[in-house]
RNA sequence: AGGCACGUAGCUCAGUGGCUAGAGCGCCGCCUUGACACGGCGGAGGUCGGCGGUUCAAUCCCGCCCGUGCCUACCA
């Protein structure tokens, strides 16, 4: 609606337009999903504004008006003047704005006294209903139940003593208007004020005649003058012009001068705006669709609770939106592309709508257009004719459709059968700013629709912040997509950096982490490369080292499925990955891996590395494809699709104790660890005569202190193997750190060409 | 102003009432290794924001303070 120019659009081209937008919208969006591989059954796909889901919101409201948790009503609204719609508690930014307080005198009516207000808002003098000062502030107290003067529009109107009135605030005493403020709404309806509703839907001050009903003046001829100089204007510019007639002393109500006192007063304070609206709101009083929440604090908070949050600190901005709430959900919007409320209103023989008595549509005619569907029984040739109807014209808030979507996805609206199946929902996923929104509203239409929960679990992310940790925003233009980065790094890489985020917990974008995440899909590659290229046969696990390691994957498998079902997918990738890199890549591969070429070992102990690296390929490729889906899909299909019959990784099961069954405990827990500590030592006697760690070595002396030698026998073929060790001895130390071997008498054969 | 979270190596982040506080990147040195140089080995680098307290023991628990972010309130 802003600068006018939509309006040249009939609503149905609008409302044809949006639906084009929103779809080639959602190609690139399902290109980008599908790209970054995320596990979606898109045979399920919906748009909140095909049928199902109008069905399902338009049901939504029909069951809350059966259940009169929703009602119309004619009441000052939060309203933008640009986007020309009302807005919801939940849609309201605060911004701090520099404003100034200007001291205005009114006159006390039938007496020579006078008051000075302060007020940031004088363009509102002419709606000026009220004056309030704090029941025990002394200076005042006297004028409560008189009637004060405005200057300009000489207006009476009444003093009366407010608790709300602070009395170090301005001058102690303020003025009422419709409306300035939520506070003059509430004083309004309070004091039961006149309304005298100065500031239109778009944002200008209306033409309104000062001796008329309701715009009483003592002096209407001087009170109109003035105001024909306001009349049309905007907030700012009459604020101006205002400002100027106040500084002239024909306005006075006291005959004292210019009532305006000194020169207005900077100070900062924080003005209400619609979250996308570039001015602030202004209460108007219009016809709007009300959820009632306010008198159901007490069970949204217990149904939050029920909810498990993670992580669990975020419970605590549910709870605290929740007792904040201070007015019921303002659910109608005046927009043309939404989903229509399915609803009509009689017209009396007047031709006069009657509010109180909507006609709600039935459950089997949805979804439905009121505006272009008679209301039931009556024609379409009764519309807008006294007698007849018309079709409500506003749409729902987006939330109103949004907080059904665990009620979209499980059909609520359309099979039982499936909706007690799969409601409440195992997850909510979302981010921290609309728990407001979305979680919220989510909460509350469970509560209200079937007194339930909506999910059991809410899994509340941080954000991305920039490298600067900013936060991403469009006015800062350091908003970053995806899809340079897939296309750089790979989908898996990006998955991997977004897989490394703690829930709830801000991360800055550093492209070094995607990196790191490609060469994790390289290593793994290599790694899947080598391991399946040991033809020989697979023979059971029996050697020392294979069992060791064996056990420690088994571990592994343990903790990363306890991290995945608690929701913890950074702690699972995390142990995944620092297994796979230091125990498997790093140690048990390069220890095994003679072995399992069959250099100089039987055809039992060869079978038994090959069959290990076989498992620990299996396995590990399983834990990593939720959050590595390419690469392991890859690597899986060139052997264990096959053999497994399931073409995808992300199909097969879990892994588990089915894939250890069979395979003994090793001897020692620590043969691994210990092998490890033998090759550290051998390699750094080697990086310390600067020769290579494929050297080869005549011979050496390895110490240890005897119960390290002792462990040490079961694995030192596998060791010597791996540092190519030709002959060696063991020599019983004393003095070594535990744990720690020593490497004496080291002969290196002479340098070879490898052909 | 209140609430919540955060403050750990140059950077991005783990972590725990107790072994010498970790990883990756970056940096320095060595190794052109046979799955992988997008690799391997070795190394330097930290008063765990500050000050108090509880404790045999605190980076971790408590209090206060400083800084950052978010939420809420203030909106005459």
């Amino acid at each position: 609606a802003r600068k006018g120019r939509p309006r040249l659009l009939s609503r149905e081209n609008f409302i044809e337009l949006c639906h084009r937008l929103t779809a080639e919208d959602e190609k690139t969006f399902k290109a980008l999903w599908q790209r970054a591989a995320l596990s979606v059954d898109w045979s399920l796909e919906y748009a909140t504004i095909d049928d199902h889901c109008r069905r399902t919101a338009q049901l939504s409201f029909l069951d809350l008006f059966r259940k009169e948790h929703v009602y119309n009503s004619s009441s000052p609204t939060m309203w933008d003047v640009d986007f020309q719609t009302a807005v919801a508690q939940a849609e309201v930014d605060d911004r701090e704005l520099t404003g100034a307080y200007h001291r205005i005198e009114f006159g006390v009516e039938d007496s020579d006294e006078s008051l000075v207000v302060a007020t940031t808002r004088p363009e509102l003098l002419a709606a000026c209903v009220g004056v309030t000062a704090h029941p025990d502030d002394a200076r005042y107290r006297g004028l409560f139940g008189r009637n004060a003067v405005t200057p300009l529009f000489r207006a009476p109107v009444p003093i009366f003593p407010s608790e709300l009135a602070d009395p170090d605030k301005g001058t102690g005493i303020l003025m009422v208007c419709t409306f300035g403020d939520a506070t003059d709404v509430l004083w309004w309806r309070e004091q039961r004020l006149a309304l005298r509703q100065l500031v239109q839907r778009n944002g200008r001050l209306g033409d309104v005649t000062f001796g008329s009903e309701g715009w009483e003046s003592l002096d209407p001829d001087a009170a109109n003058r003035f105001y024909a100089e306001l009349a049309g204007k905007n907030v700012k510019q009459a604020q101006k012009r205002v400002v100027e007639l106040l500084r002239g002393p024909d306005g006075s109500a006291t005959g004292s001068g210019p009532p305006l006192q000194g020169e207005p007063e900077p100070m900062e304070h924080t003005v209400k705006f619609y979250e996308k609206g570039p001015r602030p709101l202004e209460f108007v009083p219009t016809r709007q669709w009300f959820v009632r929440l306010m008198d159901k604090k007490e069970p949204l908070l217990a149904k939050g609770a029920e909810v498990k949050w993670h992580p669990e600190f975020m419970h605590v901005r549910y709870r605290d939106w929740t007792e904040g709430l201070q007015l019921d959900w303002c659910v109608s919007r005046q927009r043309h592309f939404g989903v229509p409320i399915p609803v009509w209103y009689p017209l009396d023989d007047a031709g006069e709508p009657d509010f109180a008595r909507p006609i709600p549509a039935g459950a089997e005619q949805l979804p439905v257009d009121p505006m272009a569907v008679p209301a039931p029984g009556y024609e379409e040739t009764q519309r807008g004719k006294p007698g007849g109807f018309i079709g409500e014209a506003d749409v729902f808030d987006t939330w109103f459709t949004s907080s059904m979507t665990p009620q979209i996805g499980s059909h609520w609206a359309d099979d039982p059968e499936r909706h007690a199946g799969l409601f409440p929902a195992d997850v909510r996923p979302q981010g921290p700013e609309i728990i407001r929104t979305w979680a919220f509203y989510t909460i509350a239409k469970a509560l209200l629709h079937e007194d339930s929960i909506p999910w059991k679990n809410a899994l509340i992310s941080g954000w991305v912040l920039d490298p600067d940790r900013k936060k991403m925003s469009k006015s800062l233009g350091n908003v970053q997509t995806p899809l340079p980065y897939i296309e750089r790094f790979g989908a898996d890489a990006c998955r991997y950096w977004s897989g490394s985020a703690r829930l709830g917990v801000d991360t800055a974008f550093d492209e070094k982490v995607l990196k790191v995440g490609k060469r994790l899909v390289t290593k793994l590659f290599n790694a899947g490369k080598f391991v399946l290229a040991q033809e020989s046969e697979v023979q059971p696990i029996t050697a020392e080292l294979d069992l060791a390691f064996v056990a420690e994957l088994r571990a592994l498998v343990e903790r990363t499925t306890a991290a995945f079902e608690d929701f913890n997918f950074a702690l699972a990738l995390q142990e995944t990955e620092t297994f796979f890199w230091s125990r498997f890549t790093d140690s048990y591969l390069e220890l095994a891996k003679t072995r399992a070429r069959g250099d100089g070992a039987d055809a039992a102990a060869q079978g038994s590395a090959v069959a290990t690296l076989r498992l620990a390929l299996d396995v590990l490729l399983r834990l990593f494809a939720p959050t590595l889906p390419y690469i392991s899909e890859e690597i899986w299909s060139w052997r264990f699709a096959e053999e497994r019959g399931e073409p995808s990784i992300h199909r097969a099961p879990w892994p588990g104790a089915a894939d250890f069954g069979g395979i003994a405990e090793p001897a020692n827990a620590a043969s691994l660890e210990r092998a490890v500590a033998a090759v550290q030592a051998i390699h750094k006697a080697k990086a310390d005569a600067q020769v290579s760690a494929g050297r080869e070595v005549e011979s050496l002396v390895l110490a240890g202190d005897a119960a390290l030698l002792e462990e040490i026998k079961p694995v030192l073929g596998d060791v010597l193997a791996a540092t190519r060790v030709h002959t060696h001895q063991l020599r019983e130390a004393g003095d070594l750190e535990e744990g720690v071997f020593g490497v004496e008498d080291a002969r290196f054969a002479e340098r070879t060409d490898r052909s």
